[in-house]
DNA sequence: CTAAAACCCTATCGGGAAACTAGGGTTTGC
DNA sequence: GCAAACCCTAGTTTCCCGATAGGGTTTTAG
């Protein structure tokens, strides 16, 4: 399951990104437009912030943008960012791997030859879409 | 992220339907060899004892036993039964659908079509795949 | 200059679910 | 009849998500 950080990242993402010009957008605006709270959303912005995926200009009239055209930006990335591994298991996750204490070996596992093609398919649909294609 | 329940449910059927007959494989059997709490792992296979997956024989020289042929098991239905829903947000789940209470129009939804993406390659690995293919 | 707007940051907290655990009850085979 | 095995309910503990609190700092309009 998607968390709400993740959801509401990738909806914060896409509302600055629907924007014609690259103009800071304020957290309220888009929290008051996408049903979110402040608070949590403010928490979510500074993630990004951090990541590298927004900045920001402080004081009146400032607010988040991208730091890239949102063709750039591919799901994977977000999605790493705001939820972790992408994968369904962290021994088939290229990023965030770790091996299981119950099994001993990993190529005669049952669930981990599954997971890897859960993976390499949920992986090509991150690959293939960027946040211009979510706006 | 898969739950430690689903994780061990599928590697105890994996571990029934890897044996020659279909002769009823007790708990402990199944607990030691797969690494698993015993009690932890009873509850599990009497949740797929009880979805009709698994029956059970009582008393000594019992166990479980498979219900159908392994070839006959998709992984949809052990994942639906253990997991739950394969799509990442409710909206776009097939079995367990939800209304999400932040997003107005699913159509205008940036997130939901991308999950559905998501859900339709998720969704044909596990049709794709049944019991015996994870033996 | 200054006040208000806006982001920056840390800490905390409640609730709920996941991952077991306890402890007995019931059936069956020898 | 006793021990092996499953059956069942009900805890308990731990963890983390989602959200809130409460200020601090920076910037800019006027």
């Amino acid at each position: 399951m998607l968390s709400k950080k993740t959801k509401y990242g990738l909806k914060a993402l896409a509302y600055i990104a629907k924007q014609e010009n690259n103009d800071p957008i304020q957290i309220a605006e888009i929290a008051k437009s996408e049903n979110i709270s402040h608070k949590y959303l403010e928490s979510i912005l500074l993630t990004l912030r951090k990541a590298g995926v927004l900045s920001s200009k402080k004081g009146k009239g400032g607010g988040y943008y991208l730091l890239k055209a949102p063709k750039k930006i591919p799901m994977t990335d977000i999605i790493r960012i705001l939820e972790g591994p992408i994968a369904m298991v962290p021994c088939v996750s290229l990023n965030y791997y770790e091996k299981c204490d119950d099994c001993e070996d990993e190529d005669t596992c049952s669930v981990h030859k599954l997971m890897l093609q859960v993976r390499d398919n949920t992986l090509e649909v991150f690959r293939n879409n960027t946040l211009a294609d979510i706006t």
